[in-house]
DNA sequence: CCATATTGTATCGCAGCGATACCAATTACT
DNA sequence: AGTAATTGGTATCGCTGCGATACAATATGG
């Protein structure tokens, strides 16, 4: 089967990506999933930066995502803000030793180079892989973490955006980010 | 950039496909990188079923691969057989358990639901992340690992072919399986 | 007000992983 | 032919990710 061949060509992708994760990650003494972590944070959402949503995007468990964060933590590469309203969620930002360190690593350096010479066209691949992630995610329950925008409880006058779930107001750029609660609109 | 979008949906599939192979292979007590080195023995040909093709193939070290196929070994899901004319050199199989569970679990259920219920393009998506893999392979310096047939070492008269490398004969089944010595056709 | 759910942490046991060291067989060099 | 360099493979060590379980604290809903 056709659908088989492309399976197979992302578990060797994610394999060789994850090698290479471990490779440039080891010098400053992280492991890919803490790279992931940070990476993923840096794209969430005020809603979405919180160990349990880091557990849910990975696919990994609360427990042990808190112990990768408490390691990331003492590496000097997160810091941690108790929420305002819920004294139990704790929120999360990679510091600016950690972005320093994403915009290096994340994307690896040759993979620009090499989206170019693959010659691929590369909308065409985005569009063709957002859409069998969502029916992956959606197929399996899990959650899509989408940008805020594109979501179907986003509501906007003018330039003025909300979020239709928490009421809250939110600023244009926060919208581009990734949230845990995000549904795609009809 | 476009292709840091592509970049971190490939991550993501990865992450999420890793996730779905460690909660399936769990009951057989398999990890995910078990059950991805016998999906590549399964598809590797006789130059390419050894230890090393599998470190090569999965970017660990075969310190490491070595130690995991010792335990593919025990749980019944591997064969190996010295090689004929080198005596450090073995080859490895997967036993009829092994390509059982493979048959269940690589795609895992839902995949071929997924990709169609996706609308993608399969054979857009298939050439695009062919083509991508190939550059970043590359651009690391990584073996191809492509198919015998399409290599520039094979050699056709009518309906036999060999191998312009070892001079062997090959099956005409063989050359559609991974090759460690692969390399794309100019 | 109490049962239940949610968020997060602590601890335990297991196993993957790289690094290093080592051995045996093959190949290259001279 | 004989020695050096290379290659394929295994063994061992230390570290750390990972799930499972248990637990504490806060929120929510009847």
């Amino acid at each position: 089967m056709a659908g088989d061949r492309v399976f197979d060509l992302i578990e060797r992708l994610g394999a060789l990506l994850r090698s290479e994760l471990r490779r440039l990650g080891a010098p400053h003494g992280l492991e890919p999933v803490h790279l992931q972590a940070l990476a993923y944070l840096a794209r969430a959402n005020r809603y979405s930066d919180t160990p349990i949503a880091v557990a849910e995007f990975l696919g990994l468990t609360k427990g042990n995502v808190s112990q990768r964060l408490i390691a990331l933590e003492k590496a000097g590469m997160l810091l941690r803000r108790p929420d305002r309203d819920d004294a139990r969620v704790v929120h999360l930002a990679p510091t600016a030793k950690a972005q320093a360190l994403l915009a290096a690593l994340s994307p690896p350096p040759g993979w620009r180079a090499a989206m170019a010479a693959s010659g691929a066209d590369t909308a065409r691949l985005e569009a063709g892989l957002t859409g069998l992630l969502s029916a992956l995610q959606q197929a399996n329950g899990r959650r899509t973490f989408g940008q805020c925008r594109g979501c179907r409880f986003l509501q906007h006058v003018g330039n003025t955006f909300t979020c239709g779930l928490t009421r809250d107001p939110l600023e244009p750029d926060h919208t581009l980010l990734l949230c845990r609660e995000h549904e795609a609109a009809a």
